[in-house]
DNA sequence: CTTTGTGCAAATTCTTTGCACCAAA
DNA sequence: TTTGGTGCAAAGAATTTGCACAAAG
């Protein structure tokens, strides 16, 4: 399928040598910007690869992530979320439904750092939590 | 001690019953503001309360932030963190030496949610991550 | 061949739960 | 006495590790 080899030659634009299950992976994460958890890309993919296992998820994630081609999300207090949109933005949780909503009108200046030079900053991460419009009017 | 009856009327303010156990936690978050994890809290306490178990921690610490007398920090992949100031700060941690350090001196626009009204705000975090001064020049 | 990836089972870590005992009003 | 708090042991959930087998070059 023409979909996997776009996501094998996004794999190799950050230098992670492509297999059958981490293009999957990785076309899952392209094609469903919902911040999945582990369960949900492993529940989601395991129907069409039965062999899959839950450990090939966590150590194909955990290669993104060392990789910087996907971002880590702890939205909640139970499971890790994976975002692969590595752009500065925020996120909202709604506790009600949990689903993620990305916020990306957020001022540029919110994710640089306020103090001078003290700290080298690697990441910031900007998140909310509450109601969603949709759960707030049921 | 006197410094134990102050941590009793901190509870009350919170409308929590005040035990021997609550009291002995709370005056720990009140005199070390280090973010503690319930390990920590619980191995700084357990020395002078023998007796003490770390269900209790557990017990306790969400309990205070069901009354809002904490705030839980999800800095790093691994334990959660309490902050005993719920005023609205940031978060830097330090992936060296896992200190966390407020960040007291950030726009008060940074906590007010950039959409209009579409969702209800429960709680904001701004955290970042990095490796802080100290660590930077070792 | 040789290197690297996969996947099962077991181990680890963090947190919660069930329940008997204890403490305080 | 009655209500609620504590603490042990066990259970549960998320993630990692060890290792044998499979795949790919």
């Amino acid at each position: 399928m023409e979909t996997l080899i776009e996501s094998h030659q996004y794999l190799l634009q950050y230098a992670i040598k492509p297999s059958v299950q981490r293009s999957a992976v990785m076309d899952f994460l392209l094609k469903n910007r919902i911040h999945p958890t582990i369960d949900e890309i492993y529940s989601a993919l395991a129907p069409s690869m039965p062999t899959l296992s839950k450990t090939t998820v966590y150590n194909t994630l955990n290669l993104f992530l060392e990789h910087g081609a996907v971002q880590l999300l702890r939205l909640d207090e139970k499971n890790a979320r994976y975002d692969v949109d590595t752009s500065a933005h925020g996120h909202f949780l709604c506790k009600s439904c949990n689903k993620v909503y990305d916020i990306f009108n957020l001022k540029p200046s919110m994710f640089q750092f306020p103090q001078n030079l003290q700290f080298d900053i690697e990441s910031v991460e900007i998140s909310y939590a509450g109601t969603c419009h949709i759960c707030k009017s049921n």
